[in-house]
DNA sequence: ATGGTGACTTGGC
DNA sequence: TGCCAAGCCACCA
């Protein structure tokens, strides 16, 4: 279909994330185009610059949870910024039956 | 080249 | 939902 970079759909994706939703890291890549590539994903958002307008804290793991140490600044930004979007946030889980963003 | 690791997922109980 | 095992993909020592 298209010939860009697997990264830049991976971003196209992630800004076209709603606010007040959450998305898992496999339906990123589904949506991206990119079946089995959900590690692929997480692997791009570790390597987001700090200041990345793109909201990488609506990407949650299958579980509904975060997959970042609730303890580490990376974590509490995460659920500071969801809890900001008027989403429940309960420790590093989140419901997905709720927030699941469905386009 | 090989094996370990990780911001993962799915299927079975 | 929760735990476990197996699969998958890119990166690194």
């Amino acid at each position: 279909m298209s010939d860009i970079d697997p990264e830049q759909r991976i971003y196209a994706v992630l800004a076209a994330i709603p606010s007040g939703v959450v998305v898992t890291y496999g339906q990123v890549a589904e949506l991206a185009g990119l079946p089995n590539a959900a590690r692929l994903v997480g692997r791009t958002l570790r390597h987001l610059p700090k200041g990345s307008s793109l909201p990488w804290h609506r990407v949650i793991n299958a579980a509904g949870k975060i997959s970042l140490p609730p303890d580490s600044d990376s974590g509490k930004q995460q659920i500071a910024r969801l809890q900001q979007e008027g989403l429940v946030v309960d420790g590093c889980r989140i419901s997905l039956a709720k927030y699941r963003w469905r386009p």
